[in-house]
DNA sequence: ATATCCTTGTGAAAAATTTCACAAAGATGA
DNA sequence: TCATCTTTGTGAAATTTTTCACAAGGATAT
């Protein structure tokens, strides 16, 4: 177990547990790799050579066992405990994210709240005050937290993120559509929303009329 | 130039077009192919294999010319002309991709917004009248719509997802954390908040402890 | 002109990922 | 107990994607 993991794999376990989640709340208390393969799109060896990765987690002619495989899965993933985060950048995005309750579903939690505005500066938000950039720092060091969310305009992002990273966090979800610069050994998982509207207009744009 | 293009490719060409805006801001006049690959985080190979797919856009021994190449990917990616698209689900996400300023300045324009709760119906938002839900088919085939966003709890996405494909939407951008099933032909790109997050967990639950 | 320098575009090699296909393990029923 | 059926786990093959490495094109300076 001390190979190389595709991205690819760690993104996939993720659509299991949503598969499964269904799956347990229909009432279900197995599953063949056939079965959650084809509900989360993927071809079946797939699914049972990413498990393969973490060890052996079904039987031979009955399949997995849903919520013992649930929990596997957020064990891999390292969501069987509680994250705590900061957001930085409370505009519409940022404010939808503080109130996103899918977060808090999967364990993470945001626990602070920082923009530049003094228009925002004070004010609560989801019971979460909103604080100064400057004092973000200090923040993540006595809250000693390890992931960070960025929802700034793009142009402070690489700064913002500088911040983040001198106070130690150690993962950043990145909103702004730039690619940040960070040092070795810090993640950078970057969504850029109008990048995945853009390739929505190339497909309809490449698409052979049929 | 009839052969399958990645869909990573498609991805990156997006974060060139980024990478490249920022640098005609600058005042920049002409990139090499090492530059924009070290300002994209890729590997400057790959990034002229990308381009190559479509064409030849560089001149030796200079570079690219930034407005002309940022053109090209702009047609390229089929974002030189406006589309339209419905949103559908306006929750807190929901609201704050209406009020998203990046879709617009990409030439993505939400044209109609929908719900299903009585509440939010009729209410205005961005200067968009929110409508019923079951008044969308309709309003998709009038406008000629072909991008649906979908914004709602996931346990309604796969029949929102029908209704769209039923209205003649071709590509649809889903945040809700479910596998929609759609006829061929028609493009689903999902965007799961959380998944992002579990695979930022991962990292920090398996990094070796440097 | 000519020589030198820079940088693209691209075959070929390497690496990574996905899919195939089946032996082995266990379930089920007679 | 034995035969049959189901489904996993996994080597091997196939496919896809990335990276290397360099010939060729074009710019620039003398």
């Amino acid at each position: 177990m001390t190979w190389k993991i595709p991205a690819s794999t760690i993104d996939r376990l993720s659509i299991y547990m949503r598969a499964l989640d269904k799956l347990g709340l229909d009432g279900m208390e197995t599953v063949s790799s056939l079965q959650l393969a084809e509900l989360s799109g993927v071809n079946s060896a797939q699914l049972r050579k990413d498990l393969a990765y973490f060890g052996q987690f079904g039987t031979r002619g009955r399949g997995y066992e849903i919520k013992s495989l649930l929990q596997n899965l957020r064990k891999i993933l390292g969501v069987d405990k509680k994250w705590k985060t900061v957001l930085i950048g409370i505009g519409n995005l940022g404010s939808a994210l503080l109130a996103y309750p899918e977060f808090k579903e999967e364990g993470f939690e945001v626990v602070g709240a920082f923009d530049n505005s003094f228009s925002k500066v004070g004010k609560k938000l989801e019971g979460i005050k909103i604080q100064e950039i400057d004092k973000v720092e200090a923040f993540l060091k006595i809250e000693k937290i390890k992931i960070g969310i960025i929802t700034t305009p793009a142009t402070v992002a690489q700064e913002v993120a500088d911040s983040l990273v001198k106070g130690g966090v150690k993962a950043i979800l990145n909103f702004a559509p730039v690619s940040l610069n960070v040092a070795k050994g810090i993640k950078v998982k970057n969504v850029d929303l109008s990048k995945e509207l853009e390739s929505l207009s190339y497909f309809l744009t490449h698409k052979k009329t049929v």
